[in-house]
DNA sequence: TAAAATTTTTAGACAAGTCTAAAAATATTT
DNA sequence: AAATATTTTTAGACTTGTCTAAAAATTTTA
């Protein structure tokens, strides 16, 4: 079967493969609706548009979950995001903050090897800006670990290498605070009351809430 | 006034845009509606909207033209769409029957600043893949002066800079018979009958119907 | 200039995607 | 196990862009 799907069918695929993914559960209604910016009811009817076309499984009242059919497309919009943000960035020189509405409108281009041949003409990058893993040519996609900062114990060292919120104030925050992905980061102390954590970051000390720190992906 | 327009707004101004520049006149209903390839119902009703915006000028039963407001947007349409040909063919190495289809999707994607550094890593190309003129950040566009290689006189001699129809069969036919851009073309003889012509190209010696010669933009 | 042909507009319908408000089902409290 | 609260679905409406068929205006022909 030939899928020629409508942005917004591509949109809610990612957002339900999305969730999936970060849940391991079936998608309810309105966590959807949250994440789509929408309302319940427009949800309701796009999952059965999409559960007609075999791309979303649905049981009536207990949520959603991609078929493997749903997964490849929603992987495949995933990297054509993602390879499009490398290219603003890299190719163009936007800023990190600037490229993800811009890649929201550009992966869903309709061409047979137009995202192959952006691959290839980036050198096949395996993370995009923020850090997201870039799914291959086959949908194969790396999925790692999780370890927010705001896990990191007192007196450990760590590395930042991806980003949970991708949205231009979080990611000029994180400029203004000399936060990039690779920069290494080591947890001096943890307040109790409201868990804000004081960093060192190449020799300056900076305070950050809980907010920020359970946004930032780490390693080691 | 802020324009924020659909991609369907934006084609019908670059259709109502070309048509009026290469007939100089008031473009009429049914030619929109051929090179739109829809009917001249939606017409009438698309041409109703883009005259309540202020982007065309219409009398009832008599055509319409685009306004001054209309004319930059198409024209920065065109920009767009001609840039993403040159970075299609010229990055990502498509061949040029390949790229008016994913240009007609890029032309329409929203961001202040993507198109001029687009434009500014391509080395602000003059003219795209099909020859083309690319207008500049500010609109000003150059218009060439249309002399068809069905025009040029037995015995003349002229170099090709432009193709009228983009279409992937007429391209392909080009790349067939071996000729591109910047090739020099010699017309030995025009058939009295059909008007076909008798050309030769690097010492070869081709046939070509008038609707090939008609097609292809030469200069001297 | 009147009849015929053509072009353009109107009228009414439809599909996609969204919304609000109300009904139905499920989950939580007591 | 009711009563209450929450979530989800349905019902009906609206917008954008399209279509067919019919009416109106214009142009061409005779
Ligand atoms: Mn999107
Ligand atoms: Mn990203
Ligand atoms: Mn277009
Ligand atoms: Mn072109």
């Amino acid at each position: 079967m030939k899928f020629n799907l409508s942005q917004a069918e591509e949109n809610y695929l990612k957002a339900i493969y999305s969730i999936g993914i970060d849940t391991g559960k079936s998608v309810n209604t309105n966590q959807i609706a949250l994440k789509m910016k929408t309302k319940a009811s427009s949800v309701t009817d796009m999952v059965k548009k999409l559960s007609d076309k075999g791309l979303v499984e649905h049981k009536k009242y207990k949520g959603a979950l991609v078929t493997s059919k749903g997964e490849s497309i929603a992987v495949s919009t995933l990297r054509s995001h993602r390879l499009w943000e490398c290219f603003l960035v890299d190719t163009l020189e936007f800023n990190w903050d600037e490229v993800h509405d811009i890649a929201e409108q550009l992966e869903h281009i309709k061409s047979d090897s137009l995202v192959d041949r952006l691959d290839k003409f980036l050198n096949f990058p395996s993370y995009d800006p923020h850090g997201d893993p870039i799914p291959d040519k086959n949908g194969v996609i790396e999925h790692h670990k999780n370890v927010m900062l705001s896990s990191v114990d007192p007196e450990a060292s760590c590395i930042v290498i991806g980003v949970k919120d991708s949205s231009s104030s979080f990611l000029k925050f994180l400029d203004n605070a000399g936060i990039c992905l690779g920069k290494k980061i080591k947890v001096l102390t943890v307040e109790d009351f409201d868990q804000s954590m004081q960093l060192e970051i190449e020799s300056k000390v900076i305070t950050v809430s809980h907010q920020i720190s359970k946004n930032l992906y780490v390693k080691k």
